[in-house]
DNA sequence: TATTGTTATACTCTATAACTATA
DNA sequence: TATAGTTATAGAGTATAACAATA
């Protein structure tokens, strides 16, 4: 028979992992704000500077785990700013590849730099080692869902 | 001379972060639903649970990650319900302590094993020393910023 | 019928500044 | 003058539903 204690608030996973991505992003947004860019325009750009041929918009719904409605009013900032277009596709004519711009792909590399710079504080106390272990700790946890 | 080669989006722990963290505040906000709470509000009752003498709002700001402002509004509406009382203190007349209501213990009592339960999908691939890990690393994080 | 992208809407969360009352 | 709490507001993020075009 199992006791369940009141488990402390700091013990919770959940609130451990929100408190930490909500002060991880304001890092990474006040690093990109100089770019012109937040983290969730800086995702969508980078995933389409990766893609060579481009990615469509259900894609990065699904990436990023976001509804494919927000993603329509990410690549319209972005296209707006000149980074990302939208690309007609002959195969399937409802699918619009995203793709970086030139100007895209220069912008997210000097983003990156001051971004992952950012990130630096916040990591400071865990080993290369164990980045790697969160990195694959995380994923796994996105996996779970599917 | 270091080489810099543009990291992919999945290796970014920001990016990983932000992705699950938002994907188990979901699961968690729907299993909560049902007691009349959203994460934050919950976060909020179980501080105020686990302090016997009740905790001040400038604590629970610092604790959450929140600002003061917000705590305003998250004890309001758990007062509306009647889960917790500001209750004055004579010591310093500014500060209210927050303390849970005999109502706000049992419906934090049930809402836990609900919002618990919710976490174990995401958290499926994950055994109990890897959780552990988890946990520290992420209190680390949140520790290294101040 | 199902899927891709889109528009619209409402709600929640976040960020800031200014104010009050106490210290 | 500094701190705890509060109010107000604007902006960003999230959640749904409905729709047009295409498959």
């Amino acid at each position: 028979m199992e006791v369940h204690m009141s488990q402390p608030l700091a013990d919770d996973l959940g609130f451990l992992l929100s408190r930490a991505s909500g002060q991880v992003v304001r890092a990474t947004n006040s690093a990109l704000a100089g770019h012109g860019l937040r983290v969730r325009q800086y995702s969508v750009l980078t995933l389409a500077c990766q893609a060579a041929e481009g990615i469509s918009q259900r894609e990065l719904a699904s990436v990023l785990g976001l509804d494919p409605s927000q993603v329509v009013l990410l690549v319209d900032e972005l296209t707006a700013a000149g980074l990302v277009e939208r690309q007609a596709q002959e195969a399937d004519r409802r699918t619009r590849l995203v793709v970086a711009t030139p100007e895209g792909h220069r912008v997210r590399e000097t983003a990156r730099e001051d971004a992952d710079a950012a990130m630096e504080t916040p990591l400071s106390l865990l080993g290369e080692a164990e980045r790697e272990r969160l990195r694959d700790m995380l994923t796994r946890i996105w996996t779970a869902t599917g």
